[in-house]
DNA sequence: GTGGTCTAGACCACC
DNA sequence: GTGGTCTAGACCACG
Protein backbone atom coordinates (compact mmCIF):
# COMPACT_ATOMS: atom_id res chain seq x y z
CA UNK A 1 0.00 0.00 0.00
CA UNK A 2 2.85 2.25 0.70
CA UNK A 3 4.87 3.48 -2.04
CA UNK A 4 7.94 5.94 -3.05
CA UNK A 5 6.32 9.14 -5.01
CA UNK A 6 7.69 7.52 -8.54
CA UNK A 7 5.79 4.55 -7.89
CA UNK A 8 2.96 6.75 -7.88
CA UNK A 9 3.86 8.27 -11.00
CA UNK A 10 4.78 11.33 -9.26
CA UNK A 11 7.82 13.76 -10.82
CA UNK A 12 9.05 16.61 -9.11
CA UNK A 13 10.03 19.66 -10.94
CA UNK A 14 11.91 22.84 -11.21
CA UNK A 15 11.33 26.24 -13.19
CA UNK A 16 13.94 28.61 -12.49
CA UNK A 17 12.24 30.98 -14.86
CA UNK A 18 9.91 32.11 -12.79
CA UNK A 19 11.77 33.49 -9.81
CA UNK A 20 10.03 31.03 -7.57
CA UNK A 21 12.96 29.48 -4.97
CA UNK A 22 13.52 25.61 -5.82
CA UNK A 23 12.81 25.03 -1.65
CA UNK A 24 9.24 26.58 -2.42
CA UNK A 25 7.81 24.83 -5.73
CA UNK A 26 8.90 22.08 -3.69
CA UNK A 27 6.92 22.03 -1.23
CA UNK A 28 4.06 23.27 -2.90
CA UNK A 29 4.50 20.27 -5.46
CA UNK A 30 4.15 17.69 -2.35
CA UNK A 31 2.17 19.33 -0.98
CA UNK A 32 -0.74 19.48 -3.79
CA UNK A 33 0.12 15.47 -4.22
CA UNK A 34 -0.88 15.28 -0.94
CA UNK A 35 -3.76 16.97 -0.91
CA UNK A 36 -5.16 15.62 -4.36
CA UNK A 37 -4.57 12.21 -3.06
CA UNK A 38 -1.59 11.41 -5.32
CA UNK A 39 0.54 10.81 -2.53
CA UNK A 40 -1.15 8.80 0.63
CA UNK A 41 -0.25 8.53 4.49
CA UNK A 42 2.38 6.32 4.88
CA UNK A 43 4.14 7.07 1.29
CA UNK A 44 7.70 7.87 1.07
CA UNK A 45 9.25 10.30 -0.21
CA UNK A 46 12.91 10.73 -2.03
CA UNK A 47 15.50 10.82 -0.07
CA UNK A 48 17.51 14.38 0.00
CA UNK A 49 20.32 13.03 -1.80
CA UNK A 50 18.52 11.28 -4.59
CA UNK A 51 16.40 14.19 -5.04
CA UNK A 52 18.98 16.30 -5.44
CA UNK A 53 20.75 14.17 -7.70
CA UNK A 54 17.72 14.08 -9.91
CA UNK A 55 16.78 17.54 -9.77
CA UNK A 56 20.42 18.68 -10.34
CA UNK A 57 20.54 21.11 -7.22
CA UNK A 58 22.19 21.30 -4.02
CA UNK A 59 21.27 18.79 -1.52
CA UNK A 60 21.13 21.57 1.04
CA UNK A 61 18.16 22.94 -0.73
CA UNK A 62 16.42 19.85 -0.88
CA UNK A 63 16.70 20.22 2.73
CA UNK A 64 15.54 23.29 3.65
CA UNK A 65 12.37 22.01 1.76
CA UNK A 66 11.55 18.67 3.65
CA UNK A 67 12.74 21.00 7.03
CA UNK A 68 9.80 23.41 6.16
CA UNK A 69 7.43 20.94 5.17
CA UNK A 70 7.82 19.37 8.51
CA UNK A 71 7.57 22.28 10.60
CA UNK A 72 4.39 22.37 8.59
CA UNK A 73 3.20 19.51 9.29
CA UNK A 74 3.10 18.52 5.78
CA UNK A 75 5.42 15.34 5.86
CA UNK A 76 7.13 13.67 9.05
CA UNK A 77 10.76 12.63 9.47
CA UNK A 78 12.79 9.31 10.73
CA UNK A 79 15.79 10.05 11.06
CA UNK A 80 17.90 6.87 9.89
CA UNK A 81 15.14 5.88 7.82
CA UNK A 82 12.90 8.91 5.72
CA UNK A 83 10.81 11.31 4.94
CA UNK A 84 6.83 9.95 5.25
CA UNK A 85 2.99 11.48 4.47
CA UNK A 86 2.24 11.78 8.12
CA UNK A 87 -1.45 10.52 9.00
CA UNK A 88 -4.01 13.38 8.92
CA UNK A 89 -7.28 14.60 9.98
CA UNK A 90 -8.84 14.74 6.43
CA UNK A 91 -11.65 17.08 7.41
CA UNK A 92 -8.89 19.50 8.12
CA UNK A 93 -7.14 18.14 4.64
CA UNK A 94 -10.04 19.19 2.52
CA UNK A 95 -10.52 22.61 4.17
CA UNK A 96 -7.18 23.27 3.10
CA UNK A 97 -7.42 22.06 -0.21
CA UNK A 98 -10.56 23.71 -1.30
CA UNK A 99 -9.02 27.05 -0.07
CA UNK A 100 -6.27 26.78 -2.08
CA UNK A 101 -8.01 25.92 -5.07
CA UNK A 102 -9.91 29.01 -4.05
CA UNK A 103 -7.02 31.09 -3.95
CA UNK A 104 -5.73 29.79 -7.56
CA UNK A 105 -9.30 30.63 -8.78
CA UNK A 106 -9.62 33.92 -7.63
CA UNK A 107 -5.97 34.84 -8.91
CA UNK A 108 -6.65 33.15 -12.07
CA UNK A 109 -9.67 35.99 -12.68
CA UNK A 110 -8.19 38.66 -11.12
CA UNK A 111 -5.37 38.16 -13.68
CA UNK A 112 -7.59 37.57 -16.43
CA UNK A 113 -9.98 40.25 -16.25
CA UNK A 114 -7.01 42.55 -15.22
CA UNK A 115 -6.00 41.72 -19.16
CA UNK A 116 -8.91 42.58 -20.20
CA UNK A 117 -10.89 39.26 -21.19
CA UNK A 118 -14.44 38.03 -19.70
CA UNK A 119 -15.24 35.34 -18.08
CA UNK A 120 -16.03 33.73 -21.09
CA UNK A 121 -13.07 34.13 -22.80
CA UNK A 122 -11.53 32.31 -19.79
CA UNK A 123 -13.41 29.25 -20.13
CA UNK A 124 -12.97 29.20 -23.50
CA UNK A 125 -8.91 29.21 -23.59
CA UNK A 126 -8.80 26.36 -20.79
CA UNK A 127 -10.84 24.39 -23.27
CA UNK A 128 -8.79 25.37 -25.54
CA UNK A 129 -5.52 24.55 -23.69
CA UNK A 130 -3.30 21.47 -24.34
CA UNK A 131 -1.00 20.54 -22.00
CA UNK A 132 2.82 20.16 -22.87
CA UNK A 133 4.86 16.98 -22.98
CA UNK B 1 -9.36 61.99 -24.23
CA UNK B 2 -5.78 61.62 -21.66
CA UNK B 3 -7.05 60.96 -18.05
CA UNK B 4 -5.47 60.36 -14.45
CA UNK B 5 -5.75 56.31 -13.43
CA UNK B 6 -8.13 57.00 -11.08
CA UNK B 7 -10.35 58.63 -13.48
CA UNK B 8 -10.39 55.35 -15.71
CA UNK B 9 -11.55 53.76 -12.72
CA UNK B 10 -8.35 52.14 -11.93
CA UNK B 11 -6.90 51.13 -8.38
CA UNK B 12 -3.35 49.76 -7.22
CA UNK B 13 -3.35 47.70 -4.62
CA UNK B 14 -0.64 45.79 -2.86
CA UNK B 15 -1.18 42.46 -1.66
CA UNK B 16 1.51 41.60 1.07
CA UNK B 17 0.72 38.39 1.86
CA UNK B 18 1.80 36.81 -1.73
CA UNK B 19 5.60 37.32 -1.23
CA UNK B 20 5.42 38.92 -4.30
CA UNK B 21 7.46 42.40 -4.10
CA UNK B 22 5.81 45.43 -4.41
CA UNK B 23 7.58 46.73 -7.47
CA UNK B 24 6.70 43.78 -9.30
CA UNK B 25 2.78 43.46 -7.99
CA UNK B 26 2.66 47.88 -9.18
CA UNK B 27 4.12 47.07 -12.71
CA UNK B 28 2.39 43.97 -13.69
CA UNK B 29 -0.76 46.42 -12.47
CA UNK B 30 0.15 49.00 -14.72
CA UNK B 31 0.78 46.73 -17.15
CA UNK B 32 -2.11 44.75 -17.39
CA UNK B 33 -4.00 47.68 -17.58
CA UNK B 34 -2.50 49.32 -20.76
CA UNK B 35 -2.43 45.78 -22.33
CA UNK B 36 -5.97 45.25 -21.77
CA UNK B 37 -6.79 49.12 -22.77
CA UNK B 38 -8.45 50.46 -19.75
CA UNK B 39 -4.77 52.60 -19.84
CA UNK B 40 -4.78 54.23 -23.19
CA UNK B 41 -1.36 56.49 -24.47
CA UNK B 42 -1.41 59.53 -22.72
CA UNK B 43 -2.87 58.59 -19.68
CA UNK B 44 -1.22 60.31 -16.51
CA UNK B 45 0.21 58.13 -13.65
CA UNK B 46 0.04 59.25 -9.83
CA UNK B 47 3.22 60.93 -8.83
CA UNK B 48 5.50 58.81 -6.92
CA UNK B 49 4.51 60.57 -3.93
CA UNK B 50 0.57 60.61 -3.94
CA UNK B 51 1.37 56.64 -4.48
CA UNK B 52 3.33 55.98 -1.57
CA UNK B 53 1.02 57.94 0.77
CA UNK B 54 -1.80 56.08 -1.02
CA UNK B 55 -0.44 52.61 -0.85
CA UNK B 56 1.41 53.12 2.64
CA UNK B 57 5.07 52.11 1.13
CA UNK B 58 8.31 53.81 0.64
CA UNK B 59 8.36 56.41 -1.88
CA UNK B 60 11.42 54.52 -3.14
CA UNK B 61 9.76 51.41 -3.85
CA UNK B 62 6.92 53.65 -6.52
CA UNK B 63 10.43 55.28 -8.00
CA UNK B 64 12.12 51.58 -8.65
CA UNK B 65 8.09 50.53 -9.97
CA UNK B 66 8.23 53.18 -12.00
CA UNK B 67 11.96 53.62 -12.71
CA UNK B 68 11.84 49.67 -14.16
CA UNK B 69 8.35 50.57 -16.26
CA UNK B 70 10.46 53.28 -18.00
CA UNK B 71 13.22 51.28 -19.18
CA UNK B 72 11.03 48.25 -20.33
CA UNK B 73 8.55 51.12 -22.21
CA UNK B 74 5.82 50.38 -20.26
CA UNK B 75 5.68 54.33 -19.25
CA UNK B 76 7.33 57.64 -20.47
CA UNK B 77 8.54 60.14 -17.80
CA UNK B 78 8.81 63.80 -18.62
CA UNK B 79 10.74 65.33 -16.23
CA UNK B 80 8.99 68.33 -14.00
CA UNK B 81 5.76 66.80 -15.43
CA UNK B 82 5.08 63.16 -14.34
CA UNK B 83 4.78 59.79 -15.67
CA UNK B 84 2.61 59.08 -18.61
CA UNK B 85 1.39 55.88 -20.87
CA UNK B 86 3.65 56.68 -24.31
CA UNK B 87 2.51 55.41 -27.86
CA UNK B 88 3.33 51.93 -28.49
CA UNK B 89 3.27 50.25 -31.89
CA UNK B 90 0.36 47.63 -31.49
CA UNK B 91 1.38 44.49 -32.96
CA UNK B 92 4.37 44.68 -30.42
CA UNK B 93 1.34 45.10 -27.87
CA UNK B 94 -0.44 42.51 -28.77
CA UNK B 95 1.97 39.81 -28.80
CA UNK B 96 2.71 40.63 -25.31
CA UNK B 97 -1.11 40.75 -24.56
CA UNK B 98 -1.41 36.83 -26.07
CA UNK B 99 2.16 35.83 -24.13
CA UNK B 100 0.99 36.97 -20.88
CA UNK B 101 -2.34 35.38 -20.99
CA UNK B 102 -1.16 31.96 -22.48
CA UNK B 103 1.34 32.17 -19.29
CA UNK B 104 -1.46 33.38 -16.78
CA UNK B 105 -3.56 30.61 -18.06
CA UNK B 106 -0.73 27.57 -18.21
CA UNK B 107 0.49 28.30 -14.97
CA UNK B 108 -3.47 28.10 -14.01
CA UNK B 109 -4.16 24.99 -15.20
CA UNK B 110 -0.81 23.17 -13.84
CA UNK B 111 -1.85 24.36 -10.49
CA UNK B 112 -5.30 22.66 -11.14
CA UNK B 113 -4.26 19.80 -12.37
CA UNK B 114 -1.60 19.52 -9.55
CA UNK B 115 -4.94 19.57 -7.11
CA UNK B 116 -6.20 16.99 -8.83
CA UNK B 117 -8.84 18.51 -10.76
CA UNK B 118 -9.96 18.14 -14.25
CA UNK B 119 -10.44 20.57 -16.85
CA UNK B 120 -14.20 20.74 -17.34
CA UNK B 121 -13.93 21.16 -12.89
CA UNK B 122 -11.92 24.54 -13.76
CA UNK B 123 -14.28 25.77 -16.01
CA UNK B 124 -16.90 25.26 -13.61
CA UNK B 125 -15.05 26.88 -11.16
CA UNK B 126 -14.93 29.79 -12.89
CA UNK B 127 -18.42 29.85 -14.09
CA UNK B 128 -19.12 29.82 -10.43
CA UNK B 129 -16.55 32.76 -9.44
CA UNK B 130 -18.21 35.82 -8.62
CA UNK B 131 -15.67 38.77 -7.74
CA UNK B 132 -15.95 40.52 -4.04
CA UNK B 133 -17.17 43.80 -3.92
CA UNK C 1 7.57 52.66 23.10
CA UNK C 2 9.59 50.15 20.59
CA UNK C 3 12.86 49.09 21.68
CA UNK C 4 15.82 46.85 20.41
CA UNK C 5 16.63 44.09 22.70
CA UNK C 6 19.72 45.58 24.30
CA UNK C 7 17.25 48.51 25.00
CA UNK C 8 15.50 45.81 27.09
CA UNK C 9 18.00 44.04 28.19
CA UNK C 10 17.99 41.05 27.17
CA UNK C 11 20.81 39.06 25.88
CA UNK C 12 21.33 35.72 24.00
CA UNK C 13 23.68 33.28 25.17
CA UNK C 14 24.30 29.83 23.37
CA UNK C 15 25.53 27.22 25.33
CA UNK C 16 27.28 24.45 22.82
CA UNK C 17 27.67 22.16 25.39
CA UNK C 18 24.40 20.89 25.38
CA UNK C 19 23.76 19.72 22.37
CA UNK C 20 21.02 21.53 21.57
CA UNK C 21 21.19 23.00 18.19
CA UNK C 22 22.39 26.61 18.23
CA UNK C 23 19.20 28.08 16.26
CA UNK C 24 16.94 26.21 18.67
CA UNK C 25 18.43 27.77 21.42
CA UNK C 26 17.45 31.34 19.66
CA UNK C 27 14.32 30.42 18.48
CA UNK C 28 13.95 29.38 22.52
CA UNK C 29 15.18 32.64 23.93
CA UNK C 30 13.31 34.81 21.80
CA UNK C 31 9.99 33.40 22.16
CA UNK C 32 10.68 33.24 26.17
CA UNK C 33 11.52 36.64 25.92
CA UNK C 34 8.24 37.78 24.00
CA UNK C 35 5.93 35.19 26.28
CA UNK C 36 6.82 36.48 29.16
CA UNK C 37 6.51 40.48 27.96
CA UNK C 38 9.88 41.23 28.14
CA UNK C 39 9.88 41.97 24.27
CA UNK C 40 7.21 43.93 23.49
CA UNK C 41 5.12 43.60 19.93
CA UNK C 42 7.13 46.50 17.71
CA UNK C 43 10.36 45.60 19.34
CA UNK C 44 13.01 44.88 16.70
CA UNK C 45 15.11 41.85 16.79
CA UNK C 46 19.35 42.50 16.26
CA UNK C 47 20.15 41.92 12.46
CA UNK C 48 21.56 38.58 11.19
CA UNK C 49 24.79 40.18 10.47
CA UNK C 50 25.19 41.78 14.24
CA UNK C 51 23.87 39.10 16.31
CA UNK C 52 26.47 36.13 14.10
CA UNK C 53 29.06 38.66 15.24
CA UNK C 54 28.07 39.15 19.00
CA UNK C 55 27.22 35.49 19.12
CA UNK C 56 30.65 33.98 16.68
CA UNK C 57 28.72 31.87 14.64
CA UNK C 58 27.98 31.96 11.18
CA UNK C 59 25.29 34.44 9.81
CA UNK C 60 23.25 31.56 8.10
CA UNK C 61 22.35 29.94 11.67
CA UNK C 62 20.71 32.98 12.70
CA UNK C 63 19.16 33.07 9.44
CA UNK C 64 17.43 29.72 9.90
CA UNK C 65 16.55 30.92 13.56
CA UNK C 66 15.03 33.78 12.61
CA UNK C 67 13.52 32.29 9.20
CA UNK C 68 11.58 29.18 10.97
CA UNK C 69 10.23 31.86 13.76
CA UNK C 70 8.83 33.75 11.07
CA UNK C 71 7.05 30.54 9.61
CA UNK C 72 6.10 30.04 13.60
CA UNK C 73 4.24 33.44 13.90
CA UNK C 74 6.90 34.56 16.39
CA UNK C 75 8.68 37.40 14.51
CA UNK C 76 7.77 39.38 11.08
CA UNK C 77 10.43 40.10 8.67
CA UNK C 78 10.55 43.34 6.12
CA UNK C 79 12.94 42.75 3.56
CA UNK C 80 15.73 45.54 3.55
CA UNK C 81 14.42 47.02 7.64
CA UNK C 82 14.91 44.08 10.04
CA UNK C 83 12.78 41.43 12.14
CA UNK C 84 10.59 42.62 14.66
CA UNK C 85 8.06 40.78 17.38
CA UNK C 86 4.29 41.47 15.55
CA UNK C 87 1.18 41.94 17.12
CA UNK C 88 -0.19 38.80 18.58
CA UNK C 89 -4.44 37.90 20.09
CA UNK C 90 -3.12 38.51 23.88
CA UNK C 91 -5.12 35.31 24.98
CA UNK C 92 -3.49 33.09 22.35
CA UNK C 93 -0.08 34.15 23.90
CA UNK C 94 -1.11 33.27 27.39
CA UNK C 95 -2.30 29.88 26.53
CA UNK C 96 1.45 29.14 24.78
CA UNK C 97 3.45 30.64 27.76
CA UNK C 98 0.93 28.00 30.45
CA UNK C 99 1.87 25.70 27.89
CA UNK C 100 5.73 26.00 28.09
CA UNK C 101 5.60 26.94 32.25
CA UNK C 102 3.52 23.50 32.61
CA UNK C 103 5.84 21.84 29.84
CA UNK C 104 8.28 23.03 32.04
CA UNK C 105 7.48 21.95 35.63
CA UNK C 106 6.65 18.29 34.62
CA UNK C 107 9.46 17.94 32.61
CA UNK C 108 11.42 18.96 36.12
CA UNK C 109 9.45 16.63 38.49
CA UNK C 110 9.74 13.96 36.15
CA UNK C 111 13.81 14.13 36.62
CA UNK C 112 13.18 14.74 40.00
CA UNK C 113 11.69 12.07 41.05
CA UNK C 114 13.09 9.69 38.77
CA UNK C 115 16.36 10.93 40.69
CA UNK C 116 14.59 9.82 43.82
CA UNK C 117 13.84 13.20 45.45
CA UNK C 118 10.36 14.06 46.75
CA UNK C 119 8.07 16.83 45.87
CA UNK C 120 8.82 18.63 49.16
CA UNK C 121 12.97 17.90 48.42
CA UNK C 122 12.44 20.05 44.94
CA UNK C 123 10.77 23.17 46.57
CA UNK C 124 13.95 22.63 49.28
CA UNK C 125 16.52 22.84 46.28
CA UNK C 126 14.96 25.58 44.35
CA UNK C 127 14.74 27.75 47.63
CA UNK C 128 18.22 26.99 47.91
CA UNK C 129 19.18 28.15 44.09
CA UNK C 130 21.26 30.83 43.86
CA UNK C 131 21.47 31.78 40.24
CA UNK C 132 25.07 33.04 38.70
CA UNK C 133 25.95 36.13 38.40
CA UNK D 1 17.44 -10.00 45.95
CA UNK D 2 18.36 -9.32 42.76
CA UNK D 3 15.49 -8.61 40.36
CA UNK D 4 14.55 -7.84 36.67
CA UNK D 5 13.45 -4.55 36.10
CA UNK D 6 9.67 -5.11 35.85
CA UNK D 7 9.87 -6.43 39.50
CA UNK D 8 11.49 -3.58 40.48
CA UNK D 9 8.56 -1.84 39.16
CA UNK D 10 10.58 0.47 36.31
CA UNK D 11 9.01 1.00 33.08
CA UNK D 12 10.98 2.37 30.28
CA UNK D 13 8.81 4.55 27.99
CA UNK D 14 9.95 6.82 25.12
CA UNK D 15 8.25 10.36 23.61
CA UNK D 16 9.35 10.82 20.42
CA UNK D 17 7.78 14.05 20.23
CA UNK D 18 10.99 15.86 22.35
CA UNK D 19 13.48 14.90 19.64
CA UNK D 20 15.31 13.62 22.63
CA UNK D 21 17.31 10.44 21.12
CA UNK D 22 15.88 7.03 21.65
CA UNK D 23 19.23 5.75 23.24
CA UNK D 24 19.74 8.73 25.33
CA UNK D 25 16.08 8.33 26.75
CA UNK D 26 16.65 4.84 27.67
CA UNK D 27 20.37 5.83 29.21
CA UNK D 28 18.55 8.78 31.36
CA UNK D 29 15.88 6.66 32.80
CA UNK D 30 18.24 3.49 33.62
CA UNK D 31 20.78 6.05 35.11
CA UNK D 32 18.39 7.73 36.83
CA UNK D 33 16.81 4.26 38.60
CA UNK D 34 20.42 3.54 39.36
CA UNK D 35 21.08 6.72 41.33
CA UNK D 36 17.75 6.55 43.18
CA UNK D 37 18.32 3.27 44.60
CA UNK D 38 15.44 1.81 42.40
CA UNK D 39 17.94 -0.18 40.56
CA UNK D 40 19.81 -1.94 42.59
CA UNK D 41 23.67 -3.67 42.07
CA UNK D 42 22.86 -6.95 40.93
CA UNK D 43 19.81 -6.69 38.91
CA UNK D 44 18.93 -7.23 35.80
CA UNK D 45 17.85 -5.45 32.64
CA UNK D 46 15.91 -6.52 30.13
CA UNK D 47 17.55 -8.25 26.45
CA UNK D 48 17.75 -6.37 23.58
CA UNK D 49 15.34 -8.13 22.02
CA UNK D 50 12.72 -7.86 24.61
CA UNK D 51 13.08 -4.57 25.17
CA UNK D 52 12.85 -3.92 21.43
CA UNK D 53 9.39 -5.53 20.83
CA UNK D 54 8.10 -3.84 24.29
CA UNK D 55 9.30 -0.13 23.08
CA UNK D 56 8.67 -1.16 19.43
CA UNK D 57 12.37 0.60 18.28
CA UNK D 58 14.81 -0.74 16.22
CA UNK D 59 17.25 -3.08 18.32
CA UNK D 60 19.98 -1.44 17.15
CA UNK D 61 19.30 1.97 19.39
CA UNK D 62 18.58 -0.75 22.23
CA UNK D 63 21.65 -1.89 22.03
CA UNK D 64 23.60 1.52 20.99
CA UNK D 65 22.18 2.58 24.49
CA UNK D 66 23.85 0.00 26.71
CA UNK D 67 27.06 -0.61 25.04
CA UNK D 68 27.34 3.16 25.75
CA UNK D 69 25.90 2.67 29.31
CA UNK D 70 28.57 0.05 29.29
CA UNK D 71 31.50 2.53 28.43
CA UNK D 72 30.35 5.01 30.79
CA UNK D 73 30.23 2.12 33.43
CA UNK D 74 26.38 2.31 34.43
CA UNK D 75 25.68 -1.25 33.70
CA UNK D 76 28.16 -4.56 32.97
CA UNK D 77 27.51 -7.11 29.93
CA UNK D 78 28.09 -10.96 30.93
CA UNK D 79 28.06 -12.56 27.30
CA UNK D 80 25.98 -15.72 27.38
CA UNK D 81 23.97 -14.17 30.47
CA UNK D 82 22.83 -10.54 30.40
CA UNK D 83 23.39 -7.33 31.25
CA UNK D 84 23.54 -6.25 34.73
CA UNK D 85 23.55 -3.53 37.17
CA UNK D 86 27.33 -3.70 38.18
CA UNK D 87 28.70 -2.36 41.79
CA UNK D 88 29.82 0.85 42.37
CA UNK D 89 31.86 3.05 44.47
CA UNK D 90 29.05 5.00 46.29
CA UNK D 91 31.19 8.26 46.91
CA UNK D 92 31.29 8.26 43.29
CA UNK D 93 27.46 7.14 42.68
CA UNK D 94 26.61 10.43 45.20
CA UNK D 95 28.43 12.45 43.58
CA UNK D 96 26.95 11.75 40.29
CA UNK D 97 23.66 12.08 41.74
CA UNK D 98 24.05 15.73 43.39
CA UNK D 99 25.67 16.77 39.68
CA UNK D 100 22.50 15.73 38.17
CA UNK D 101 20.43 16.91 40.66
CA UNK D 102 21.88 20.39 40.34
CA UNK D 103 21.93 20.85 36.87
CA UNK D 104 17.96 19.54 36.45
CA UNK D 105 17.38 22.40 39.01
CA UNK D 106 19.87 25.39 37.31
CA UNK D 107 17.88 24.08 33.78
CA UNK D 108 14.39 24.12 35.44
CA UNK D 109 14.75 27.50 36.95
CA UNK D 110 16.95 29.26 33.45
CA UNK D 111 13.93 28.09 31.98
CA UNK D 112 11.16 29.70 34.35
CA UNK D 113 12.77 32.40 34.80
CA UNK D 114 13.43 33.52 31.09
CA UNK D 115 9.87 32.75 31.31
CA UNK D 116 9.38 35.48 33.16
CA UNK D 117 8.40 33.85 36.64
CA UNK D 118 9.94 34.40 40.27
CA UNK D 119 11.21 31.34 42.50
CA UNK D 120 8.55 31.75 45.30
CA UNK D 121 6.02 31.03 41.50
CA UNK D 122 7.90 28.01 40.72
CA UNK D 123 7.47 26.86 44.59
CA UNK D 124 4.17 27.41 44.10
CA UNK D 125 3.82 25.34 40.63
CA UNK D 126 5.28 22.85 42.18
CA UNK D 127 3.33 22.31 45.05
CA UNK D 128 0.43 22.20 42.73
CA UNK D 129 1.60 19.90 40.40
CA UNK D 130 -0.10 16.40 40.77
CA UNK D 131 1.63 13.33 38.14
CA UNK D 132 -0.92 11.96 35.67
CA UNK D 133 -2.19 8.72 35.94
C1' DG E 1 22.36 4.24 4.35
C1' DT E 2 19.12 8.18 6.43
C1' DG E 3 18.43 13.28 7.86
C1' DG E 4 20.47 17.38 10.85
C1' DT E 5 23.66 21.09 11.83
C1' DC E 6 27.05 24.34 10.84
C1' DT E 7 30.39 26.93 8.21
C1' DA E 8 31.92 29.70 4.24
C1' DG E 9 30.98 32.46 0.74
C1' DA E 10 28.46 34.02 -3.43
C1' DC E 11 24.70 36.59 -5.44
C1' DC E 12 20.11 38.63 -5.32
C1' DA E 13 16.03 41.50 -3.90
C1' DC E 14 14.38 45.08 -1.35
C1' DC E 15 14.32 49.71 1.26
C1' DG F 1 21.99 48.81 4.82
C1' DT F 2 18.29 44.76 5.41
C1' DG F 3 16.95 39.63 4.81
C1' DG F 4 16.63 35.57 1.14
C1' DT F 5 18.43 31.87 -1.72
C1' DC F 6 21.71 28.73 -3.23
C1' DT F 7 26.03 26.23 -3.46
C1' DA F 8 29.83 23.54 -1.50
C1' DG F 9 31.51 20.76 1.74
C1' DA F 10 32.38 19.11 6.53
C1' DC F 11 30.91 16.56 10.47
C1' DC F 12 27.42 14.44 13.45
C1' DA F 13 23.49 11.46 14.94
C1' DC F 14 20.52 7.78 14.03
C1' DG F 15 18.94 2.96 12.41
Amino acid sequence: MNSTMKERGIELSLDESTGVPFYRQIIRQVENAILSGKLKPGDRLPTIRSLAVELKINPNTIARAYGEMELLGIVATQVGSGTYVPEKKPELKDERLSEKIERAVAGFMREISALGLSKEEAVQLIREFEEEG
